[in-house]
DNA sequence: AATGAATGAGCCTTCATTCAT
DNA sequence: GATGAATGAAGGCTCATTCAT
């Protein structure tokens, strides 16, 4: 049909502009005109800007799940999945064509909250936590107790957002890390070793402090 | 003074309004109408509205060194040092008044950056990861060479900026974690032992796999 | 059209209003007022004001060449021409309507060039100058070397534009003169007999010195 | 005195940027700044901007008249009374200095009219005129009547003003011809010539246009 | 189903002027 | 006698949105 044609450019070009650029920046007339469609065809086809964006974010939270599916399922090591699970998440933020907006829309988000960013927890956000949290006790064992699993989850998450957060930092301190495949590879592989000798010993650290 | 008057006031309501809404959503008339200032001081003051944030995160930077010093110094133990560091890196983002638009500010200058970033990586940012690096090292001791002390550095400052970037995120899902001083403290004692039990193992872990 | 409508009425109202109070001093505001259109519009339809200006720069110019033929011909007899090249230039500075304005832009443009100069000297002077030293030289005779044609062509433009551009001067010096179609034809007949006299003279004239 | 210093390089200031740029793109600030005063010293010293204006233009003339005396007095012939004339109209706009700054003045305010035309008319620009008009009437001889010689003076006013008022057209068609001494000396050589050979065939021919 | 034209609110910046000292 | 600070009125431009077709 034609209107999904103008539909579907409209998301795409929308996609790549508002990940580059942030919500505001990006203008509708420079993603219309990417899309080769008219002004008005955004109003057409998403009513405004703002549900264009939300339309936006969830495809490429979507496609960015199918491109990078976090998890090869539990009847794998608990080591093999974690890995896989940091891969993925790396993955998703860093990878090339529509999968890597969301990485680029979910950081704004969790910034500078739109409306959107409640059905994005419920769908997106929260079921990986779950599954993380989940990862992260297989791996631990029966001495890591909830609140020592919902910890270590952050800081697993914390690490393998870090990297895309912080680029232009990391860019400009350390440039001998790349962005390319090899440098995400290496990323994650200490991530996991990090992560992993962080919560074997973790059970046996005062976790109050150290305070003598 | 009247000059300190008008200035200061510009400061103070740019740094409030730029930090909740980012540069480019934060109008000068705003900032000028609740520093309760002609529209045009702006212009007589710094010269335009980009001079006018830059001296808004170099004030907040100051401030919020001046407010959590991030060393205590080299003759402490590695630990405390450590813990020292993380601390302040925590309560900076965190922080009230003044101080509490230094997280704001840089997680968005880092994020989307503007010609602001560069003189703020060479006096805030690069210090800052050479002290972070440098307690790293002594924590590890000397069976950590220099790329696992720099990926090892970069795990530290992930875990401490995480919980701030995410808050929104984290507010959802965890509604238990809590952001007043004592939330921030276990969050701290947290990151120190993941961090320490992380360094102490992991020379001994396989990073090109993880697997023993 | 409606295109037609809104695009036309700005042109004719910066042309009016450009004309009379320079470019600089007339503002958009004023245009689009005139012109019954939003101040939007003028991005719209021209990009900006200075295009804008372009625009009606063009426009005037090829209105007053069709009002003001300059050039019955080259069969016409040399007198015959140059006084119609006289008459053309007069009345093209002084005429009523669009091409009215062209005198005032040009004189402007001519005083206080801004970019659209380079291109109004190719398209509209440049052919005019050159039109008029072919006319001279063709009133002059073989006697006129090229030097002596370029100066005696500046002389009769001088004249011709002098009435127009120092018009505010003679209306409080010389009461007398009129600028209605009779004076203008009068000082066109001046003009005239003055170059001719001057032209058949020349080439006796001892340049150098002036005194026979 | 003080005053004196501060006026005086106020008056200088203006002179120099608003002959270059125009009275309205001229700011008070650049001319406050290139005269080393303060922002409010032009309101102390002259009231407002068009006021501190209309002394610079008087201040321009007197200047230029004294640099170029426009008349070496009755006692000389017709001829070098009139060529000196030429000569000194030609330098005023063409000099360097605050001589210089007449020319431009005039041109605009010729071109457009402020309250400061009147006066000038009175003092500086009738005068000439009249001057003028007395040396083409010696010049020309009883056969011309009242009004040729209002005509041949305005011929002559207009050749002397039109190099400058063109110049930018002139830089770009002929750029043979230079605006250095040399150049316009050989212009003010052909502008006697020319006049000198018009009015002394004027009287043959017939002003009333010639028409067979 | 889709569009080119038009809108109005609002942005940053600029400037001559004035105020308080 | 002189100034740095402050003001208010614009100015050009931008943008999401809407209208008429």
């Amino acid at each position: 049909m034609t209107q999904d044609g103008t539909r579907e450019r409209l998301l795409r070009a929308a996609g790549e502009i508002i990940s580059r650029k942030g919500f505001r920046a990006a203008t509708v007339r420079e993603i219309c005109a990417r899309a080769k469609a008219n002004v008005a065809s955004v109003k057409y086809h998403f009513g405004n800007k703002r549900s264009l964006y939300e339309e936006v974010l969830q495809a490429a939270f979507e496609e960015s799940i199918r491109d990078h599916p976090p998890d090869p399922g539990p009847d794998h090591p608990p080591e093999e999945r974690l890995r896989a699970f940091i891969r993925s998440f790396i993955f998703r933020f860093h990878g090339e064509g529509r999968g890597s907006w969301f990485g680029r829309l979910m950081t704004r988000e969790m910034f500078e909250p739109t409306e959107a960013l409640d059905e994005l927890v419920r769908r997106a956000i929260r079921p990986m936590s779950d599954l993380l949290q989940e990862m992260v006790r297989e791996v631990g064992g029966p001495d890591l107790d909830d609140r020592a699993v919902l910890f270590c989850g952050l800081s697993v998450a914390a690490q393998c957002q870090h990297f895309f957060r912080s680029r232009e930092v990391v860019r400009r301190i350390h440039p001998s890390l790349r962005f390319d495949r090899q440098g995400l590879e290496e990323l994650a592989d200490h991530i996991l070793a990090f992560s992993l000798s962080a919560v074997a010993n973790y059970r046996r650290a005062d976790r109050a402090g150290g305070r003598p």
